[in-house]
RNA sequence: GGAGAGGUGGCCGAGCGGCUGAAGGCAGCUGCCUGCUAAGCAGUUGUGGGGGCAACUCCACCCCGGGUUCGAAUCCCGGCCUCUCCGCCA
């Protein structure tokens, strides 16, 4: 959410947003709102200074034991008046409330214009595609050819859109989550949380997910709870109203989760395999950071994001988002790209974006700063790191070997009991 | 699921219809003092919003939402959360 003060002042600047992210959000109309409320608010506040000082006098004049009858009925008359004028006030802001939530946040001027995805600017590479004197196969057909993941279960048991891990195949998805998050939490300062992965919809609210994607969420309905669709929405609101102490800051969290999307409206796209499913599983970096030094923090949890995979040595593009592609709470943002051979094709793999004070003020995340003085909101990231299904549909077809086998790279052997390869197996 | 107790400022904790934006303590800040550190003394410190160039001033906020009242942190109703005991359970 952006300041509303900001928005009065800046109209033309949030109208240019607007436009530059091909949203809408009826401004105008925004700020009329805002200058109906504040006029009524001065109405009102005025009756209840007025009844304020009445009631301080009929408490005297009670006091020494006279009855004010008069000024009691002529207060009751105001006390009314005051209702009805915060009745409407409240309307007001509730028709405010319900547009200023729907205002993106303003892109840092770092980020590119542009109309959509063929707008992003790619920041660099990493590596080079992997080269085969054969065809490559997709990743579907050999973790089902290995016994690695088996879909047709999977959608017995739930429907299209998921995957049933068995063997290797679970064991390697169980050795990367494990890999990332220890490399996370010794190398990188990051603190591991293994939150809850239903949430409550102010923390929906929070995260900057609702109401913008309340179509995408499963929700359980009797007690509105939110699966969530990444570690960010908990992790996010673990210091949700809260005032932190900046000597305290930065707060870096790395968390396991699975995730949860219904992926309305994208039926028909990225069907098969792994890339698109209900639930998967995902290491998400979160910081919580001192405004000054946000765009910075950006830089290094970007790094902390791409070491993953050139410890894998998978391939993958740095893109800086454009206006038109950036996320709605995002001031600017970094997708990685990894190379998924049998497709000949990059694949978003990670987002990591810097949402300001954007997400702060929403979930009212502040912290003290040193010298004291008024509590200021902090900035928050996050970053994946990695979406884990996607990176086993990288490392399955970039490792892919001519006899059908798969190289496991050097740093998951400890994590596969040693495994230098998976072969077709049985059961 | 049943029975109780409770939610007050950065934290702890008093208050239980008007003199309370809220005692006291801790923490923070500012002076003084002190070889340094610690301690001590004095002062000061909540958040959001409106108006004014300003000093300033007004309004709201004691979990959230309603209600009673001229007047509510204090009384009543609903919700959320926490704790204790019982039941159930991986």
């Amino acid at each position: 959410m952006l300041d509303l003060k900001f928005i009065r002042e800046n109209p033309e600047e949030v109208k240019k947003t607007l436009k530059n992210r091909g949203m809408e959000a009826d401004i105008d109309k925004l700020l009329k709102l805002d200058r109906e409320r504040r006029n009524l608010l001065q109405k009102a506040e005025d009756l209840k200074h007025k009844k304020n000082i009445a009631s301080a006098q009929i408490g005297k004049l009670v006091g020494q034991g006279e009855d004010p009858k008069d000024k009691i009925a002529e207060m009751k008359l105001v006390a009314q008046k005051i209702k009805e004028i915060d009745k409407e006030v409240g309307e007001i802001d509730e028709k405010l409330a319900k547009i200023a939530l729907l205002v993106p946040n303003i892109p840092h001027n770092s980020v590119p214009v542009g109309s959509g995805p063929e707008d992003n600017v790619e920041v660099r590479r990493w590596g080079e595609p992997s080269k085969f004197d054969f065809e490559p196969l997709p990743h579907e057909e050999l973790a089902d050819a290995l016994g690695m993941i088996d879909f047709r279960a999977a959608s017995k048991i739930s429907g299209r859109g998921f995957a049933l891990y068995r063997g290797l195949g679970a064991r390697l998805e169980r050795a990367l989550i494990n890999f990332m998050l220890d490399l996370h939490t010794s190398k990188h300062g990051y603190t591991e949380v293994f939150p809850p992965f239903m949430v409550k919809r102010e923390c929906m609210i929070g995260a900057g997910q609702l109401p913008k994607l309340e179509d995408d969420m499963y929700r359980c309905e009797a007690d509105d709870l939110f699966l969530i669709p990444t570690a960010e929405v908990p992790i996010t609101n673990i210091h949700r109203e809260e005032i932190l102490r900046a000597k305290n800051l930065p707060v870096y969290y790395c968390s396991y989760t699975a995730c949860f999307r219904r992926e309305a409206g994208s039926y028909g796209k990225e069907t098969k395999g792994l890339v698109r499913v209900h639930q998967f599983n995902k290491i998400e970096l979160v910081k919580f950071v001192k405004p000054e030094t946000s765009y910075e923090e950006l830089e290094s949890l970007l790094r902390d994001a791409e070491e993953v995979l050139q410890l894998l040595g998978l391939h993958y593009r740095v893109l800086n988002l454009c206006t038109a592609d950036i996320s709605f709470a995002a001031s600017k943002c970094y997708d990685l790209e990894v190379w998924v051979p049998a497709e000949g094709r990059y694949l978003e793999i990670s987002s990591c974006s810097n949402f300001v004070d954007f997400q702060a003020r929403r979930a009212g995340i502040r912290y003290r700063p040193e010298k004291g003085g008024q509590a200021e909101y902090v900035h928050t990231l996050n970053g994946s790191a990695m979406a884990v299904g996607r990176t086993v549909v990288a490392l399955l077809e970039t490792y892919q070997q001519k006899d059908g086998s798969i190289a496991i790279p050097e740093v998951l052997r400890p994590y596969m009991g040693g495994l230098q390869r998976i072969e077709a197996q049985r059961g």
